[in-house]
RNA sequence: GGCGGAUUGCCCGAGCGGCCAAUGGGAGCGGACUGUAAAUCCGUCGACUUACGUCUACCCAGGUUCGAAUCCUGGAUCCGCCA
């Protein structure tokens, strides 16, 4: 409700996005400054457009993919984008969208974690010698070195406080939990890096997610004053989700694109039980999938709904697109195995072991055999012991897809599928497995 | 710098010396129903333990007390008013 307010307040700028880049972008719903120059801008040959990634964590998530892939989109249609990580920012902390002040992370981590976002940023972009080559830039390169001195006499003198301290993400802060100067300080920074691109690139555009808004039009203001430049900001609606959770959360926390912090499995199944309600918009906002395919399976949803035809096309595109096609394809396949009508026991060993290679597991020494309440702790399917415990007294426990009621339950050899694993359930997806090595 | 207020489990929020692992709501989780969907209903929701129970927890550190989330002292952070 947050962001309607926002939008609604911007209205002077017009909604509509430039018809040049597009279709894809108007299906965001996007928000941009002065629509009419900057569709001329698109019209007029290849623009530079840029977006900032603050390294919060080591990975970026499935939030942050939404905006990657309009940068994306924008190269696609013969711009150049810049990703920018936010080295220097990433130090300081964005307020917005933030009820409290963060907590400032150690300067070696934040640069550890630039490093990996940037690995991560150039897998979706293409870069080569031509004019819509991608490039990654680093904002603190062009920060490291200002003096206290310098920063507040050759920028901030440009920044009025009153300004600042309308900014929506200021102004909810002050109302509520107060804010550090630190933090009051990011949008100019953020200023500081688009007015940086715009000398050095020539980039015009910056674009973000909508609690962006407000840094980005303070960026605006700076290169219009600096160097009587003009350029544009153009926003993407935050992702929702129709049963009013957050767009890329689940229970066990963020869902992220680093394969260590969330398997392709996890991942590929997190958008397989993507809601009916929303999976319509998500094809269109995360895929490539042209109009006619989407609506096919738009179609797909209203008529057979239980195919999941959407559900899985999405996983596909995403998966193949964040992980690789082979990845796609293996948990592809262990999402088939571990899910079908077959048995357990009718698996050909390969499929099971290569579905089982894809969740959560754990092994056990040949000649153990710990309760079962011990092997769903270890997998980690469920948090502790008591967790498992509690599973099993609600029924949601199971051993090889048969529903185990006693809490003492120790398996035993006959129960190994495959000759060495067991696989362990909890509720109706969540599946771990044991190896006996 | 002064005065006043706040800090509770994932979030919100009650508790104000023992009956408190802590009311209530939300989220989450499980079950039924389904389609690995939603809605609904039911259950559950610190950890360890077969259990009796034990341990850790109400911002942090001390203290008073047989006993503290609750009282005292000091500290941290935030909020408000004043200078």
């Amino acid at each position: 409700m947050r962001v309607d307010g926002a939008i609604a307040g911007r209205s002077r700028f017009g909604g509509t996005a430039p018809s040049a880049v597009s279709v894809q972008l108007t299906a965001l719903k996007s928000e941009t400054s002065r629509t009419a120059a900057l569709e001329a801008a698109f019209d007029n040959g290849p623009l530079t457009a840029y977006i900032g990634f603050d390294p919060t964590a080591p990975s970026l998530h499935v939030g942050n993919l939404v905006v990657l892939l309009v940068l994306r989109r924008l190269q696609l249609a013969g711009h150049r984008p810049i990703a920018l990580v936010g080295g220097a920012t990433g130090l300081v902390g964005d307020p917005s969208g933030r009820s409290s002040e963060r907590t400032l992370n150690d300067e070696e981590i934040v640069e550890e974690w630039v490093a990996r976002i940037r690995l991560q940023l150039e897998r979706f972009l293409t870069f080569d010698d031509s004019p819509t080559g991608a490039l990654v830039a680093n904002n603190y390169d062009w920060t490291k070195d200002i003096s206290a001195l310098e920063f507040l006499r050759d920028i901030g003198k440009h920044f009025s406080v009153n300004q600042m301290l309308s900014k929506d993400s200021v102004s909810t802060r002050l109302e509520g939990g107060g804010i550090s100067y630190t933090e009051f300080s990011y949008q100019v920074l953020q200023s500081l890096d688009y007015l940086e691109l715009y000398r050095r690139h020539n980039c015009v555009l910056q674009m973000g997610g909508s609690d962006q808004w407000g840094n980005i039009t303070a960026g605006l203001d700076l290169i219009r004053r600096v160097d009587q430049g003009s350029a544009h900001a153009l926003t993407v609606p935050l992702m929702t989700k129709a049963d009013g959770g957050k767009f890329g959360k689940t229970a066990s926390g963020t869902i992220w694109l680093d394969p260590e912090m969330t398997s392709p499995y996890a991942f590929y199944q997190n958008w397989i039980a993507t809601d009916d309600r929303d999976v319509v918009a998500y094809l269109k906002i995360l895929t490539f999938l042209s109009q006619e395919e989407i609506s096919a399976l738009a179609e797909q949803v209203e008529s057979a709904p239980e195919r999941r035809e959407a559900q899985k096309a999405l996983a596909r595109e995403l998966t193949t697109l964040v992980h690789g096609a082979d990845q796609y394809q293996r948990v592809e396949q262990a999402s088939r195995a571990l899910f079908g009508q077959a048995e357990l026991g009718d698996l050909d060993g390969a499929t099971l072991a290569g579905a089982l290679s894809e969740v959560p597991r754990a092994t056990i020494p040949a000649g153990e055999m710990p309760p079962l309440i011990d092997l769903m702790a270890l997998t980690g399917i469920v948090e502790s012991k008591s967790a498992a415990r509690r599973a099993v007294r609600e029924g949601g426990a199971y051993l090889n897809n048969v529903k185990i009621t006693d809490e003492a339950a120790i398996p035993t050899s006959k129960d190994l599928v495959g000759g060495r694993f067991l696989v362990l359930r909890r509720g109706k997806r969540e599946i771990g497995a044991i190896e006996i090595v």
